[in-house]
DNA sequence: CATGAATGAGAGTTCATTCAT
DNA sequence: GATGAATGAACTCTCATTCAT
């Protein structure tokens, strides 16, 4: 028993020891260029190793933003079962989604550059649908908190999933945007202060005049 | 003369044929999957010719984004010579945003996809240089509309510079994150509706309180 | 027109070529030892080349099999065309079988490997289904011969699908016992008295006693 | 003592473990397609504990052949022995054929497609010398049959050695082709009848006339 | 200019075998 | 003896690019 779960435990390191080697990889060379051997070696495994821990190249990839999903989702209910009031909600969702990009820039450039690739339409339909359902719940989540500020007067008046879908590529177009800023010139990183304004503007964007 | 001239508009035609496909194909494939016999077969013609006319595939890909950048660039310069006022500024500007993805909007998904994919890295060094330039000049132009209207004290007082990315970021991440969800349900087509939300919501955001 | 031809020609001869090299390489190592590349350097080509010519390698595996099929397929039906009577049918029948084998041996041997290996059931269905119906083609047309034999009188009264079998099953057997024995000890080449004394048994054992 | 018996016992007893694993997947598979795990998952056991039996895979796959070897020779010698008559004695090889493939059909399949295959030229020269003697003591012991029924004028007069070779041809023949039938349609097997009336005409076949 | 057959480097993946536990 | 995680060589197939015609 202790035994059984030891190597569990083993397990799952060696799991996180390869994705991390996959981020790596996957975030200086993207989804094409990197190959499986490049991975096996970041992880100083054989290539073979890999495919004990992940089906194929794909589920490698996608694993990564599955986690980042789950976190993100995590983060967002919580935001949405603690906050009460509209407008502290809105605040602690935006930092919620700052927290997130800070927690791990890398796999969320990953996750948005996957989300806007050809690469989504090939996965394995199972795991295309499990992205799909984690994205879907993530929106939804935020859609609900534009909801209730706006039947509590403090929003203005649109459809909450469009609110929630702007905030969203408002996030990952930032993020995607600063981060191809830094392949031209790699010394400058606006990212934090950029996207600390774009969510002021968009906080100021939607709120209700009031008088 | 004659003769040349004919030439050479031939010549040019040809090139357009080549990238009206090359569009085609790389918009229902992306840069990846897109193979140059498909692109071949699409302008009706042989593998080896669309190399007469394009250094090579990175080259074919990346003109598409730069007649593209060139057309927003002559907008938005427009909208920066002919407009005096602010407010309408800002308004036309967006207009002119929206227009340039009517007018293709593969194009624009294709050009977006670009800048945030691993491709970009790639690209010979010239060909990154004058993407950089056209991308860098599209920003400085939106960001003097920002400088002029913080001046006039319209606008709230951030860098415009950061104002212009932030606006930039919004355009892309709302086209890739609609065309993201169109790979998942291809019925639904709310580009253009959200786009108008997102923009308003900027406005919106930008603008100073008057009182 | 004429350059159509000769083009149709030379990619004729480019197959053959192919299969050719197909053969010597599939007929000294087995199908899954012999590599594409194997292939590619017997043929002097890339291997490249041969997916011009064949999806794939079990295609190419195959399309040497459904050559002699055809072949097959043909021999027989010109005897079942040709002859009348029965004893002298089944003599011609037996003949076309010698003959098929002097045709091409490495080739009857490739084909009786590809029937009683593993290879066959992976094939594409496609490539199943027409090798399934050349062979069901071959086996009919023997089968006819004995039941115009049977109802004549000259054979014993057995199922004729079944005599088809068997002597199908007889010079494969005997095709590939005498391969083996060759793996063993590559002097001794007793197929060819071998397979005649096989049939001339078979031919007494069928025969109905005449007195 | 007791202890070492016991030992030798079940170390015996896990061979045959892992053979009959062996047997079946291999049946169900073929020799390429089959794994090691895939055996060892059948036997219940872990990859690793086949090589403390076995040397490697293809050691694993003659071992099968080897013990039907045995058991065939062990059963027409007993016929060459037991019986006298040479009729009789043909007629009780057949049926000891028959019942050998009885007795295993996988195996004897498995046999026939070792024998027939590329797989037998690369066993290690032990194991294939090894196979070599069963299979040509087995053939001698035919042959000798064959050479006593043509000296009391029961058989017709030729090679005793080739009469042998092409009784084993049609065995095998027979069995391969009706597997190999059953590859295409599962449900139909003919194999017991077809060899019946296969080894019936073989009889008749090389009877001498009686008159 | 245009063609398109040919190239060949390079990728993902499998699996027989080993060896530390 | 038994395990099973790890290895890494080897395979098939793709496709951007070239060049003789």
């Amino acid at each position: 028993m202790g035994i059984k779960e030891r190597k569990k435990r083993e397990r799952e390191r060696r799991r996180q020891q390869i994705m991390l080697a996959a981020k790596r990889v996957f975030s200086s060379k993207g989804f094409n260029r990197a190959t499986m051997e490049d991975i096996a070696r970041e992880a100083e495994l054989s290539p073979g190793t890999l495919y004990l821990y992940f089906k194929n190249k794909e589920e490698l990839y996608a694993s990564l933003s599955l986690r980042i999903l789950n976190y993100i989702n995590m983060r967002l209910e919580e935001v949405k079962d603690r906050e009460e009031d509209a407008d502290l909600r809105l605040e602690r969702l935006v930092e919620a989604m700052h927290d997130v990009y800070e927690f791990d820039p890398l796999i969320i450039i990953n996750m948005f550059h996957l989300q806007s690739s050809e690469t989504l339409k090939r996965l394995s339909p199972a795991l295309k649908a499990e992205i799909e359902t984690l994205s879907r719940q993530a929106l939804t989540t935020i859609a609900d908190v534009f909801r209730d500020g706006i039947a509590a007067g403090r929003f203005i008046d649109h459809h909450p999933v469009a609110l929630a879908d702007i905030l969203w590529s408002l996030f990952s177009g930032v993020v995607l945007w600063e981060a191809s800023k830094r392949i031209i010139d790699d010394s400058k990183d606006y990212l934090k202060p950029t996207l600390d304004l774009a969510f002021e503007i968009f906080q100021r964007g939607i709120a209700r005049d009031r008088h």
